[in-house]
DNA sequence: TGTACATCAGTGAACGCGCGTTCACTGATGTAC
DNA sequence: TGTACATCAGTGAACGCGCGTTCACTGATGTAC
């Protein structure tokens, strides 16, 4: 730590330019394309652009990815790790069950969608390719869970229990279209005025508490 | 219609090959534009190749529209209006102000979804550029109106009442996450079983049953 | 501790490709007289 | 009805561009002895 130069990638903030050996290629490239994604929208990348950023040659990436899908998984399999531990995060400032934990999973999602609106759309629309990669799934499995595991809680069912997964699932599709419309039009149509957690709150009291099959 | 040759354009379905003057490229290219938004996704298609499966040269296409993007908005505008009438003839297939009529426009709008997973998501992903046309907002407002329309139909108050813009927004983000996931993960996540119809008639009674400010 | 060497992680030049768009052109069409 | 002409809607060749990917290469790194 005395001396900077014998070790460059032990400051993982800082771009260490001037050494040859990048230290963190893989991660600068992933963020690299993050940001490129968020500026110019889904498959609005090139990995040309990507090495331009990271500071490498454009043959550069190649020496970790086997091509421009596997960048593109990178991004994605990263962004839902992220999202993941958000959702928990959220329910876990909520007391165990409660309706709040669950609305908090929700605007936990909502606001990755607003934050990084490139990225949700990345995750969410195929885009040829990625879509099928099985650790993907995996990662999107795991996603749900969390929602799954707040109903589950908050209607004190297991949380394979049939109502309690479509009810997860219901949550889960109104929270994920309120997000998409949310960055679609950034308040031009409006959400008819009701804010996020008014919105969560209300959708998650209608859908759990309502007896789905009356 | 006793000549075919003095009168080419007059069959509309069959292409007109032999035409030198076209007849209906602007219609024609944006049918094969939709058909390569299908097939790659959005932002996966070329105006040359567009232009192919229309049978002209790549130069042809600039005679009727001013650029790429003025293209992508054509399709776009297209397809809202397709949109629009499938929601509206869903709804007058029920009886006007039943819970049913407001499901059957839910329904329209996942079908679309469904059978043109490529143009749905062009339509609600931005892809720089045609987000701003006026046009193409008034068209998304005109689509709300349907919802917002049969929502107000079934709580027997006016369109402009502030709780029925609320709930017919909460409708409209829940149908839409639906249909999202379900192009998304074409039943490999699975929506926990339940079928569109179940789906939507559970949600708009939660969502216009339920008391909001509870 | 020093040296030899395999491996790693870059470079930069080059490739072929398809794209968006422009250009001068030309054949077909519709209209005025 | 026939002719002259403006306009319309195409052609096809060409442009410059940036991209994805490969290649032979080379400097830096880590390890065995």
């Amino acid at each position: 730590m005395s001396d900077q130069t014998r070790d460059p990638q032990s400051h993982p903030g800082v771009p260490p330019k001037a050494a040859y050996h990048h230290g963190d290629l893989p991660a600068q490239l992933i963020a690299a394309v993050r940001d490129l994604v968020e500026l110019h929208g889904p498959d609005g990348f090139s990995v040309a652009e990507a090495a331009r950023r990271a500071g490498v040659s454009s043959a550069a990436p190649y020496k970790h990815f086997k091509d421009r899908p596997e960048i593109l998984r990178g991004v994605v399999s990263e962004a839902m790790d992220r999202l993941r531990v958000a959702m928990q995060t959220g329910a876990a400032a909520h007391p165990h069950g409660s309706l709040e934990a669950v609305a908090a999973v929700g605007r936990a999602y909502v606001d990755f969608a607003r934050a990084e609106p490139g990225v949700f759309r990345l995750v969410f629309g195929l885009t040829e390719g990625h879509q099928n990669a099985p650790d993907l799934l995996a990662k999107g499995e795991g996603c749900f869970g969390v929602v799954v595991a707040a109903a589950a809680a908050c209607m004190r069912l297991p949380p394979d229990d049939p109502d309690v997964q479509s009810r997860a699932y219901m949550l889960w599709s109104c929270v994920h279209g309120h997000s998409f419309l949310t960055i679609d039009m950034k308040h031009k149509v409006a959400s008819a005025g009701i804010d996020d957690w008014t919105y969560l709150m209300a959708i998650s009291h209608a859908v759990l508490e309502y007896p789905l099959r009356a």
